[in-house]
DNA sequence: TTAATTGCAAACATTTTGCAGGTTC
DNA sequence: GAACCTGCAAAATGTTTGCAATTAA
């Protein structure tokens, strides 16, 4: 099954043009749910035997994710995950292990939510649930 | 008026023995509700006449956030926001300009919430509303 | 006076940039 | 072949650290 033809026709579809790096990069997102930071990236790639350069990692990750291919999730100022679930949902933190995790969006209900402001336009809405580790 | 004591009182009752540059940090937070990154508490201090140096501004920060007399927003990668609002509330963020707002914590209704994972507990829970300026 | 705090400058980590060379359509 | 993309190394952030000097209680 030739996994390249999947890769490029999602890039096609988000209006990404293919090439080898950027198929490397979405063939890693998208082997399974998950969150990484660029460094992830950028690790799983080479450790394929494929070599990427650090700023077309970047590069790409903010491609993607201004695309709509991925979704940034700024929890740690530390670090940027990317998250290839791009459907509406939230996560959870917890905070004494930096793990990251998806909440289902239908398990979080906003009763109500703020009225937006003048001039601007509902662009998103994050929860995040930051947990700790019962001692 | 002396802003002095005031100050001196809410660093002691958050456990934080008082300094002239903890005084004069947490007079510029907590002059108007505001959200500042290091550098700008850094910058505004500075821009007082006094002088604290750049470490003892972070340090200072991540004290203060320790100790629950502001609390640190994370929603820019680039930087952490401090917020002297430490009563529940939420946040717009703005994506156009970057700006962060508060949003009321009784506009925001969480009607239900996610089950917590087991052995952990509940640190709170942040929602940013995104918005994006219409053109 | 004795522990805590500060300033400085250097170290770090992450991300961005400039530009020469390579790839894609 | 023209426009776009990539790699490299250097630069630009933002934050932390080690340590000697200063300040607070």
């Amino acid at each position: 099954m030739p996994i390249g033809t999947d890769v490029d026709a999602l890039l096609a579809s988000h209006d990404i043009s293919s090439t080898q790096q950027r198929r490397q990069i979405a063939r890693i997102l998208f082997a399974r749910p998950q969150h990484l930071s660029a460094e992830q990236v950028l690790e799983q790639v080479n450790a394929e035997g494929y070599r990427v350069s650090k700023a077309t990692v970047y590069n790409t990750l903010g491609l993607f994710s201004r695309k709509g291919l991925i979704r940034e999730v700024v929890i740690d100022p530390s670090k940027v995950f990317y998250d290839s679930n791009t459907s509406p949902h939230h996560h959870y933190y917890n905070v004494s292990t930096g793990t990251l995790s998806d909440i289902d969006a239908t398990d979080v209900v906003l009763a109500q939510l703020p009225t937006i402001p003048e001039a601007t336009e509902l662009e998103g809405i994050d929860v995040i649930v930051r947990l700790r580790n019962r001692d």
